[in-house]
DNA sequence: CTTGCTTGAGTGAATGTTCATTCTGTTTTT
DNA sequence: AAAAACAGAATGAACATTCACTCAAGCAAG
């Protein structure tokens, strides 16, 4: 088994219960089942050791995001294939979704850990929505402004279901869920 | 003046500046212009400090949301007028703004504080969608899916302009964003 | 008014703890 | 046997909290 992805995990793991501010190594190595020193054969400091994890975390829902995505459909579907698989990330892994949050919050992750992380995301989506206003489908407003619109909504619900299900009355579809962010920027 | 304000007040500056895990209680008191052993004598432990900044910050928030709210206009009127303030409050205060968001994602912050801390505004927006629920102006989802809905575009959108106005294109009228959410929400 | 006493807010050096990181010796791999 | 990987004790810095002290304001007696 690969150490450095245990020690990621582990990582996870403590920030998701504990947050980043108590997150000691010794813990992680504990947790990682592995000396402290370790750490530091994959990690040079745990500053890196937390920017690395932020990156797995969004390369991964990256990767769900894309499942069976068809740049080639229309804007709709697409619309609702790659947000659909953005919410049903979120609420599939809990535990990573408050991660994403909290790490994406916090001043430690460099502006450019986050860019780097975020940028195969963006093209996607700045793909359907272009595609979208062109084709007169959607609203003329900034494509950052819809984009934003939706990620906000959609992560905020997840985040709601995924901690406080028992407010949220009986859980929706994701389809339900998309129709109002598709309500609010279409055309 | 008030020394329990100063203290605070420099707490929010320096977790706005340097993060909840960087903030020495002997930068706060550099910051609030007193000795280290002063700051107990307002706040018994550091997280009792950190607790009492999220409510304060809380109750400024909701204060301002309620500017000029008249519980008896229309549900229209009423939506526009308190979340317009709210988003409104975001944008001309992006130091609370990026504050409440990190604190909002930290597990420090307990869940029994984020709950005294919000239920007044929760009483407001449950009013205006169950009225305007009733009178069918909008969609029939829970009433908590439609609020967090509301909220999270909002803060989103507010916090993205923030932080990177110049990735958002020219900027829009709250009115336009709050267009947005209530082409979602209504019927 | 002056003087001396009391009170409690305010101070910041000292304390003990926690933690990231390093280092030394050990085990595993080649 | 050399090299690489590993463990965990040791180190030193940073930090929350405490505590013995200072000082200014209030007040009563002279």
């Amino acid at each position: 088994m690969d150490k450095r992805q245990c020690i990621l995990e582990a990582t996870a793991e403590l920030i998701a219960e504990h947050g980043l501010q108590s997150c000691p190594m010794s813990a992680v190595a504990r947790q990682a089942g592995c000396g402290a020193g370790t750490i530091y054969r994959y990690f040079e400091t745990k500053d890196e050791l937390v920017q690395e994890l932020y990156l797995e975390l969004m390369k991964r829902m990256t990767e769900h995001c894309l499942t069976d995505y068809d740049g080639s459909a229309c804007v709709k579907l697409r619309f609702f294939q790659f947000w659909g698989n953005f919410y049903r990330y979120m609420r599939t892994n809990p535990r990573d979704c408050a991660l994403l949050e909290q790490m994406s919050a916090c001043p430690a992750i460099t502006d450019g850990t986050m860019e780097r992380a975020a940028t195969a995301l963006h093209e996607v989506v700045f793909g359907i929505l272009q595609d979208g206003q062109a084709q007169q489908v959607l609203k003329a407003c900034p494509e950052k402004v819809l984009s934003t619109f939706v990620y906000g909504a959609l992560s905020t619900l997840a985040k709601k279901y995924n901690c406080a299900p028992e407010l949220m009355g009986e859980e929706l579809e994701a389809q339900q869920l998309l129709a109002l962010c598709w309500d609010g920027i279409k055309a």
